[in-house]
DNA sequence: GATTTTTCTTGACGACTGCCCAAAGTTTGG
DNA sequence: CCAAACTTTGGGCAGTCGTCAAGAAAAATC
């Protein structure tokens, strides 16, 4: 099926693959100096100290920094965007989805707490840049359409459907997930408690008018 | 009153006077600066340059780089935690109150750019420094503070109680603007239009239990 | 196993950074 | 009007930055 007749042509892709791996293996330490240093002070130097090979490399396989770190976040959008898929497939009722997803959602506030604060830079780095606007937009479109996932799963195993938007159920969602990840970095552990009853709270809105709706029939 | 007896006194009291004033001069060129070139790319001579001085004066009236923009960021906090007190003051009903504050959110949205970018900026480096942290952590609860004035106030005035809790009331109407701002400065202009429906949506939320109640009552 | 090609290291470059300081300019007090 | 204090300038310093290129090392090819 993959394969060529011609060994010429297999060479040449057997090499291109070698060089994509090499890519993106640069690109994977540069988003872990970036989720440590953030985006100000990240340096190629830097970045690679945190591969095993010097700095020169790095020209080598990316003609730019910002190819680089275009790159890299083209990458990270691949691990972003598909988190609570699982949860929203194996829940058999709303309320196991809620926990389901809040458990999760938790769990990746404090495993993957640098990764996520890349991200809120990157994307506040598009309010200056304009380089990587276009790739924000669409990773934060990808993000948005996940917690849609997630919602209209909800109302469905309850019955309803949202009557919030998209747009703005991610906007709640994501902006409690950002303010309990400053507060993680701060060590108010408090505030993320409060988190929790945010979100919990966050999810009894999603469908205000079906509650609204029993409420009138009660 | 405030005339002092000892001559000397009043002396320094005026030198005083003088060298604060200069140090908020600069602040307000390094808050310009940091508007337009975001906390990544702000450098003292770029500072400088927004003043009408040399990048030395800098280091004459400010100890250290940290301790001018932290200075900056003080300054900030006057005139973005009291923005909408003059609408909640004049506000007659609910209606009326919506509608001055969505106009102000809209045009302050395209008229501050600039310094709304710089602050989601700054509060984005609390995530990485440490260093303003606890600025960035006074500054967001005054937010808080300010828009919750609003929510009551509107509750207030349709003779209910708001039923979100303080925290996520800002998040969401912070992270509506947010968003805006983004797409304000992708050209998206159709995209603040939507902003405008979410946030008319948001407020109709504000309340949910209240239309609830009057849906059950009637 | 030699030669060509690919991969990687190392050091250099010009530009920029925060910081410092001597000297010049300006204002103030006597 | 002079001297002292305050203010401002602009260049220098050590360091870091992205970029580049020459050559060593490794791999692939014949």
């Amino acid at each position: 099926m993959t394969q060529t007749a011609d060994p010429r042509a297999r060479v040449e892709e057997r090499a291109r693959n070698k060089f994509e791996a090499k890519r993106t293996e640069l690109a994977e330490a540069t988003l872990h100096t970036l989720a440590e240093l953030g985006y100000a002070r990240t340096s190629l130097r830097e970045i690679a100290q945190n591969s095993e090979y010097s700095h020169g490399v790095l020209h080598y396989y990316f003609t730019d920094k910002l190819d680089l770190i275009t790159h890299a976040v083209r990458q990270y959008e691949a691990i972003c965007v598909t988190r609570y898929d699982e949860v929203v497939a194996s829940a058999a009722d709303a309320e196991h989805l809620f926990s389901d997803f809040a458990d999760k959602y938790f769990a990746t506030l404090v495993a993957d707490a640098g990764i996520h604060r890349l991200w809120y830079d990157l994307r506040n780095q598009a309010l200056f840049d304009g380089l990587f606007r276009s790739d924000v937009l669409d990773i934060e479109a990808r993000r948005e359409d996940m917690i849609w996932r997630v919602v209209v799963r909800y109302c469905d195993l309850l019955g309803t459907t949202p009557t919030m938007d998209r747009a703005s159920a991610y906007i709640l969602l994501d902006g409690i997930f950002q303010r309990a990840l400053l507060h993680h970095f701060a060590g108010n552990v408090d505030e993320i408690d409060a988190a929790r009853g945010q979100l919990r709270a966050a999810f009894a809105m999603l469908d205000c008018a079906a509650s609204r709706a029993s409420a009138a029939r009660s």
